[in-house]
DNA sequence: CTCGTTAAAATGTTCGGACATTTCAGTCAG
DNA sequence: CTGACTGAAATGTCCGAACATTTTAACGAG
């Protein structure tokens, strides 16, 4: 016989903990907790929804999984967002995903020098860089050394010195910068648009005037967020292509119960 | 008087927790649990690290964060991987951001037909479509009238009466589809290229032949991982650029030992 | 051999208690 | 007023126990 035939319970009651964590996150979307402010602590908890102390923490542990809360020793539970975590993500376990380059290929040096001497892009590249900050400009190329990508890289002032060890190796350059500055990459942006060759650029690359390229520009933030280099690429069309590819659900996502 | 003159201890013990789970950790690693197999029970572990049910359910929480191991009720700890989750993550909150579309714009269906009268792209497409899905072609426009981007978009032969439905309102067609056919997204993949645009193209977005373009290739999964559109979008080169970022650490990354 | 039942095993949930460590504000000597 | 100290408060770590739920495999009736 079943477990139970009579009763029907097709709608079983959620553990509590996971009732405690809706209540909170009610009350934290209502402003009753607003953003910025501390939760109560576990021992008002315990006592407001009359339970033990690690049902209490295993529901804070819920808000905290779904970035809602960040817990912090001797000082409380703090309210950082209203919305949960994203339900779609790209993940990527090495920068070096972000590079769509053959493993074979490297970089030759072609021209360095301060940005000043850049007369095709400053508009574009954006705050954080001025033109203090020195400018390497090259090509990647295959083994057999045909070109596929221009490149313009800008780094700040004090890491100019990089542009000596470049070409020798086919490591990418915000990797040889982290190394020899002991910068710790924290965050990329990447942009991507159309555009076209021309001139020495389409000369170098050997393809026809006017060939349509796309062209992407990397931002790369060290210790502290603190912008560290930028970089230019541009491709011919017919060469390259960017893909990426985004999954729903990070960990449990079945796990959470988004009442609504 | 400092708490402990004496002790220097600069290197403090970690958690008894954090020791499990990385003893367990260099056992998957070395191939002691391989991937697949069940990690010991937590009674067993209880015994091998004569520690508490807590405390090691606390160690085998941390390796479930880490996306290491997969708990199931009843069955046991099946370890999933042998590598952590991604150091950087591109996070997405709802698919729609990863559409640079204004919100102000609307779909206007121009053609619609079978995939055979398509002159232009198939070969790109790739498998999962072919000649008996459904089409339809259109542009994205303002809401003053202007046109910003030429869209084909693919859709699996059940689903091609959405065309009906279309232009009437401002939503992602995939979000019509899911809503309409009880699809849920599980995947969506991107694919950007440049090309040009030309002939009725090109006059359709009042841009000179030959305009520089940025084209992209969407392809959406939804239940079962089931490809049911794909969507294919030209933009001329100045009127857009695609966006992204990627930010290291998750959640608490700081949280694993990562003795290396 | 097939199907349903049953029992064992494993993780999930919940309670209780104790001590450690960190943070922060208040206190008191100088 | 400044600085060091102290203590309260909060979360972190750890142990013990009990029952619930789910999965799986063994078992037995037909």
């Amino acid at each position: 016989m079943s477990p139970n035939p009579l009763k029907v319970k097709s709608k079983k009651e959620p553990p509590l903990y996971r009732q405690i964590a809706d209540a909170l996150l009610s009350g934290i979307r209502d402003g009753l907790f607003p953003v910025g402010t501390l939760l109560p602590g576990e021992l008002e908890l315990i006592e407001r929804f009359k339970s033990s102390r690690h049902t209490v923490r295993e529901a804070l542990r819920v808000l905290e999984d779904m970035g809602i809360v960040k817990r912090q020793r001797g000082r409380g539970t703090l309210v950082i967002s209203t919305e949960a975590r994203p339900a779609f993500v790209q993940a990527v376990r090495d920068p070096r995903e972000l590079f769509t380059y053959p493993e074979n290929s490297a970089f030759r040096v072609l021209a360095e020098g301060g940005i000043g001497d850049d007369d095709h892009w400053p508009a574009r590249i954006g705050d954080g860089v001025d033109e203090n900050w020195a400018r390497i400009a090259g090509l990647r190329t295959l083994h057999d050394g045909s070109p596929f990508c221009w490149t313009d890289i800008y780094v700040l002032p004090d890491y100019a010195a990089i542009a000596q060890q470049l070409g020798r190796t086919k490591r990418p350059v915000y990797e040889q910068i982290a190394e020899t500055f002991g910068e710790t990459v924290q965050r990329i942006s990447v942009e991507i648009c159309a555009g076209s060759l021309t001139g020495s650029r389409a000369k170098a690359l050997h393809v026809a005037e006017g060939t349509p390229s796309l062209v992407l520009y990397r931002r790369y933030c060290g210790n502290g967020n603190r912008l560290f280099e930028v970089s230019v690429t541009e491709h011919p069309a017919d060469s390259f292509s960017y893909s990426l590819e985004f999954n729903r659900g990070w960990q449990a996502a079945e796990h959470w119960s988004w009442s609504k």
